[in-house]
Order: C-alpha cells, then structure tokens, then sequence
DNA sequence: TTGAAAGCGGTACCAT
DNA sequence: ATGGTACCGCTTTCAA
C-alpha cells in the first residue's frame, strides 16, 4: 500500500526558492502577488499534484465545511426524507453532513453531541429524542456559537430557529375531513403528552371536534408510548370494546394505524363504513394497506432542504438566527379508510 | 452569541498548574503518570466539559476518525438499515460517518468523492451508482492508501473488500419456494444485466429452473431499466398477455412486486391461485399488501454493519485488506402470495 | 513522574 | 511584492 506523503506548501517554497507565504498567497491568488509568481507556484503544483491538507486548513479556521445532523432513526420514512432534503441541500452548498441517530434515547444523543463537537462541525441539525429532557449537550453549540436548528421534535428550552409540521392544522384538517364524511365519535390515538407534535395534534384534534359541537371523552384518547404497530393494535381493541364505541379513529401515525387496521379486520369491523381510520406521515404502506389509509401528508424532503437552508444562511452571516418557527404545510390524503 | 472559546488542554494544564503535556498524558492514562494527577486532570476536565479539539487531533495524527458512506439512494428501506448498522458500528467505535447519496448518477458520485477526499476521510464504505462505469474517482482513496469497501453494487474494477447479499443463493431458494408450491411457468422480473445483483439473482433463478426440468423462456425476463412499482405493472401486463403464460412472478424486488400485483388485480388475476408472485428485500410494504408478499429478507443491518467493522479491522491494521467478498446470507420469509 | 519544546501544514499579520 | 514568523491545539520526544 502506498503511503506516499502528499507533497506541502513547504515543499513548494522549498523547490521553487519563495517563502512559504508566498507560495500560499499565489495559489489563493492575493492581491500583492505578481502574476509570474501566482503562475510559477500554480504550475508547479499542478504538476505535482499538490492538494491542501483541508485539516490543517481546517485546523486553521477552525471551520470544517461539515454539518452534523443528529435523528431519532434513521429507518423510518419520514426521517429518511429529512436527511435526504438536508444532504441535497447542504451538498449543493459545498458542505459535508455528519449523520447520527439516538434510538430516542438521551444517552445516545449526548454521545453523537459530544461526538460532533469532537468532530468540529460548523452547525447542527437536530431532531430531539423522546427521552431528552435535559437539554445540555445541544446547548453546548449554542454557547460555542454554533448555529443549531432544530426541526420536528425540538425543545421549548432551546432558543434556536425551529423548521416543523404545521401540526395543529394538520390534525385539525384531518379530523374535520372526518366530520365531514359523517364520523361523530371520532376518537384520537395520540403520542405522549410530552412531545410537543403530540400536545399540537391533540389541540387540532379537540379544536376541531368543539368547532363542529362534537362529543369530546378522554377514553377516546389512548397515548402510545412508542408509537408502535402492537400498541395501536392493542388500542384498537381497548377502543372497540368501549360502551361508548367510537366510530372513527384518527391515528399519531401511520404505522399505528396499520395496527388498528389488522386489529378491526381481525375483530370483523369493516372500514371505513362501521370505522373510519385516518393516519399520519403518508408512509407507503398507507398506499398499500387493504383499503389504503387516508393520511397526512408532511413533506419530509421539504422540512429537511428547510432546515439546512436555514443553517447555511446562518453559516453565512456568522449569526445563531432568531428564535423563529417554521411550520411546513401538509397535504391531506384521501384514500379508502375514511370514504364511507 | 456568546463566543466562549471551548477549553483547551492549556486551559486545563495552566488552571491546575501543571504542563501540557502531563494533562494530555493525564488525559490519556498513559503509563508513567502518576494516578493523583491522572485523577485530578479528569476531575477537571469533566467538571468543566472538556472536550479534545479533534481538528487538533486530527491534524496531529493525520486521521480524522471519521469515513465516508456513498449510496444510490437514502430514502429507501434497504439503503436505511444498511446505513443504519454502519452507524451503529462504527460510532461504537468513536468513528463518525459522512454521508452522500448519488440517486444513482455518476456525475453527483463523483462530487461525492471529491467532498469525502476533501474532508479527509479515513476510508469509504460505498454501494456505487447503477450508472458508474469508470472508477477513478473511487480509486484514488486506493491510491491515498485509504481502505474503501464496498456493499450491495459494486465494481469488479476495484480491487477492494466486498460485502453483499448472497444473490444466487436466495434467488435460487425462492424459486425453488415457487416449484414446491407447484408453479411450473416461472418468470422473473429482472434488473439490467449490468448490474451484478441482477446478474446473480438471474443465474440462481435459472439454476433452480434448470435443476428441476423446468422450461426457460426469454420473453418471460423483463429487464427493469429504474427497478419501480410502474415498470411492475408494466411488465405484469405484458407476461400475462403473451401466448405461454406464466404462473409465477419471481420480482427484483418487492416495490417491483407492488406493482405486479397492483396489474393482477385491477386484471382479475387470482394471487396465490392463479399467478404466485415472490419479492424480494423485505421491505415493510411487503408485509401489508393483500395478499402479503412471499420475499427474501437481505438483512440490510447487518450489510451495513459488517461493512463498518471491516472497513475498521483494516483501520486499525493500516491495511487495504484483501479482495475478499462476504456474502451475507438472507432469509426467504413465506406469505400468501405464494401458498397455493 | 513531570516539564519544555518541537512540530503537524497551513494562514495571516508585521516587516521590509 | 515578498519574507519572517506566530499561532491554531494537541502529541510526542527529549531532558530533567
């Protein structure tokens, strides 16, 4: 295996009789240089294949042209449109992106913090885990004056711009569409109250079940705790078997939705004309099931190319932004699980 | 914006009143350090959140802990958990990972390298783009002495490790799946024969027919040009309309599968009965479409992370290692779509 | 066991 | 227009 050392500007000025100060002024072609010169250095490291040491550059201006982006998980539809909006646009921008992901658990998301600090990124894309609620560790940019943006799930504790669904509309438009099929006792299988997408769909939700003079009952909204196919399965059937039996049921989620579909078409319920099922996250498996699920539409790729947008504007004016939040609109889905 | 420098080992060392070089030795337990000043420096430095400057480090070690990931495409279920167990593995081991994705142009793989070389990482984990034909943007980490692996789709061109799904052998198996259920007239929905996945899950399948004194027929191997869910049910039209008409559809994969089966039915086609149709990849898709989908599980984690830990063992060993390929074993997983 | 200092490869400031 | 040099933060050799 070669290991042959890449030549350096000290070997340039070495070879060529100039100082090293000269050698690198001309190749980044400075005011003050005479042209022969700029053109004796350049030709001579072209023929030698000279290329920079970008660590030692690096090192220098304590800038790596590298973002890190930290997710919950990485398999999972929706986050693996984020990252890829995030990549586009940062590649585009001549920048790099570090990738970790948490498993939503604290710990974890204090190792890739710490990790990308170790690794000297210039900005942080970070969606929080479920688990945070210490938030140290992503302050920690902050204080070193390093732009963080945090897009879907964030933190109120950290004052940093904020790229997320337009949650309460989103579930507002949902459970309206809903009503407007006829469904009356629309119940919600919501996330845990701690998480803010979950408060915000919820408030959508009762908004809208007030604003059409609909019967609102707490038994009517179960919370997953890891939003999972077993635990809406199991809610479907803790729903079911209510005397006050809903007749639709708008889920946190696409995957839980799926669970609630095997559990009615287990139970003999068929949908959407005795239950009406409505998702979240437009999964393709939503376009998939049997009947296909009606979903939310939240635009992934959009909110990621958002959020790194907004992290190399600030890059570029050497600010940390304003405390701003941006809510991507959504697009509501129709498909056969609300078509009564 | 505060601007508060980070800690240094200067700080460190000036602030206890011992050198620099003792905090750094403190800092990493070398031998010769007294266990009071070890003691003492880590106190420190955890107290105030000291964390190494590995630009510095990196600089003075010519490494940067960090490799470069390449893939066709991140939204996509098999890319993500391969993605995902390289992560795992190599942030279990301090090492971060920068990646790009090139939707399957040259052109963007090419400006991927050229940003992976630049940000100077210490080796490349990379599934090269369908329409990669010259490798010299790759080779040159092989030049550098760099160890670059590759997984999924690779180049016989590179002389590199290898890590991939056994093609042959689970195309082999799910055919044979097929003859047992009693299909007789098996097509298969292929990829191009440029590509080597398709050319070993194209020779297992023909293996299978031939081992077991079936007919192949040419007219019943499509070649997929973009591997969609349209092509699918394009070429589902057109193997069910040809005079000798098969009754089994070995798919490429199981979004291919989706749109076989999406043509079936809109055609009235009985699956299982009348035409058995098997994916391949396992994606979650698979699992909700009606009837299930018989696939072949690639185990897409566990890809990724073989991949990390080898790219890590030749790390560690400051080698390119051999020009061994690893073929990671699948499991054929039995549905509806197949039972007769 | 500890300290001093060189040096990694550049950049940029201060002289000349 | 060019040269000299300090310096970024850390590791490591040499001395004490």
């Amino acid at each position: 295996m070669s290991d042959k050392r890449r030549i350096t500007l000290k070997d340039i000025a070495r070879e060529l009789g100039i100082s090293v100060s000269t050698a690198s002024r001309a190749l980044n072609s400075y005011s003050g240089i005479s042209a022969d010169t700029i053109k004796l250095v350049k030709d001579y490291a072209e023929k030698h294949h000279y290329v920079p040491n970008s660590i030692a550059v690096n090192f220098r201006k304590n800038k790596t042209q590298t973002i890190g982006m930290i997710v919950p998980e990485l398999v999972h539809p929706f986050f693996s449109a984020v990252i890829s909006g995030a990549i586009s646009r940062a590649n585009a921008a001549g920048y790099r992106l570090l990738i970790s992901q948490t498993d939503e658990k604290a710990k974890n998301e204090i190792l890739a913090c710490q990790s990308m600090i170790g690794g000297n990124v210039d900005g942080l894309l970070i969606s929080i885990a479920n688990e945070t609620t210490n938030i140290d560790h992503i302050q920690e940019f902050l204080d070193e004056g390093k732009p963080v943006i945090q897009f879907d799930k964030f933190s109120e504790l950290l004052d940093t711009p904020k790229v997320i669904t337009d949650d309460f509309e989103s579930a507002y438009s949902a459970v309206k569409h809903l009503i407007d099929q006829g469904y009356r006792k629309i119940a919600h299988i919501n996330g845990l109250m701690a998480v803010q997408n979950s408060i915000d769909r919820f408030k959508g939700y009762k908004k809208a079940l007030e604003d059409h003079g609909l019967e609102y009952r707490e038994e009517w909204v179960p919370h997953c705790k890891s939003i999972s196919e077993g635990e809406g399965l199991e809610f479907a059937k803790q729903l079911m078997n209510l005397p006050q039996r809903p007749d639709a049921i708008f889920c946190i989620t696409d995957l839980v939705a799926l669970g609630v579909m095997n559990y009615l078409k287990s139970a003999g319920i068929k949908v959407p004309e005795q239950v009406g099922v409505m998702g979240f996250s437009n999964w393709k498996i939503s376009e998939v099931m049997c009947p296909s699920l009606s979903t939310v539409d939240q635009h992934g790729f959009k909110i990621g190319a958002k959020s790194a947008e907004i992290l190399l504007n600030l890059l570029k004016e050497n600010s940390q932004g304003n405390h701003e939040t941006y809510k991507i609109e959504t697009d509501l889905i129709i498909r056969e699980s609300t078509l009564k």
